[in-house]
DNA sequence: ATGGTAGAGGATCTA
């Protein structure tokens, strides 16, 4: 079984994409964040054509998160449980006995900033949620964009980015906490190529540099980190015409 | 410290 996920930043430009990494890649669940997009306009013809399901919770110009799966989904939820929030940032769905949650955290924009104090509130309502979610469901994954870099190696350069946003410390501590719950980070389950990132600026010609950041991440319980064989990164759809400027993160699961 | 690019939507806001 392969789990992947990927912020697409609209996913109405990066439709034609995303239907051709479907039909490459097969994944069971493919998970999306930025889709940009009200539900009314979702592209759900176009993916079920692809051979793709689609649950979504959308919004206009902002955020929206969806996941793609070749089987139904059941239980969905597209919000945090008593968390008033305005912006659609979660969604989770059932597939047999597994458990799917894509989410995009809060950017933060700057360490400092109203968005930063938002992100720093919004991500204990979200562990508190997982750590429910993980008593309901054995077979838990947690798939999407944390706009958090774990540790300095997941920083192209981390004297330059010490303590900013996507890498400051109480944001660090709160991706532990999640960790802390019995969540594993499964991209650090497997020996990985240096400095391999899922993130890179759109100016400054970035990509080209490697001056990118890990801020997407896989997040397994126990149960589906003892049948995780695989973890891997996407790297080839960055240099598409028009990409994203994340790429998509893949787990393989033995189950 | 600043500014660089991309997307949405039609001037800025967000990342």
């Amino acid at each position: 079984m392969k789990l992947a996920t990927w912020n697409v930043n609209s996913l109405k430009v990066r439709l034609s994409q995303v239907i051709d990494w479907l039909m490459e890649n097969q994944p069971d669940v493919l998970c999306l964040q930025e889709i940009k997009l009200i539900n009314e306009n979702f592209p759900v013809n176009e993916i079920k054509v692809a051979g793709y399901e689609s649950v979504f919770i959308g919004q206009k110009t902002y955020n929206g998160v969806a996941i793609l799966s070749k089987q139904a989904a059941s239980k969905v939820i597209t919000a945090i449980p008593g968390l008033a929030d305005e912006q659609k940032r979660v969604i989770a769905a059932t597939y047999g006995d597994l458990r799917v949650i894509s989410a995009y955290v809060p950017n933060g924009e700057q360490v400092g900033s109203e968005k930063y104090s938002y992100k720093l509130r919004w991500l204990p309502h979200f562990t508190q949620w997982l750590q429910q979610e993980l008593i309901d469901y054995k077979k838990l994954a947690v798939l999407g964009d944390f706009n958090i870099a774990p540790e300095d190696r997941d920083v192209y350069d981390p004297k330059l980015w010490e303590g900013r946003v996507l890498c400051s410390e109480p944001e660090r501590t709160a991706f532990r906490n999640l960790l802390s719950l019995g969540l594993t980070d499964s991209f650090r389950l497997f020996e990985q190529p240096e400095k391999s990132y899922t993130w890179w600026d759109y100016r400054m010609m970035a990509f080209r540099r490697n001056q990118g950041l890990r801020i997407d991440h896989i997040l397994l319980s126990g149960e589906l980190s003892s049948a995780c064989v695989a973890c891997t990164v996407d790297k080839a759809v960055r240099k598409l015409e028009r990409p994203s400027d994340h790429v998509p993160v893949i787990v393989e699961l033995s189950l």
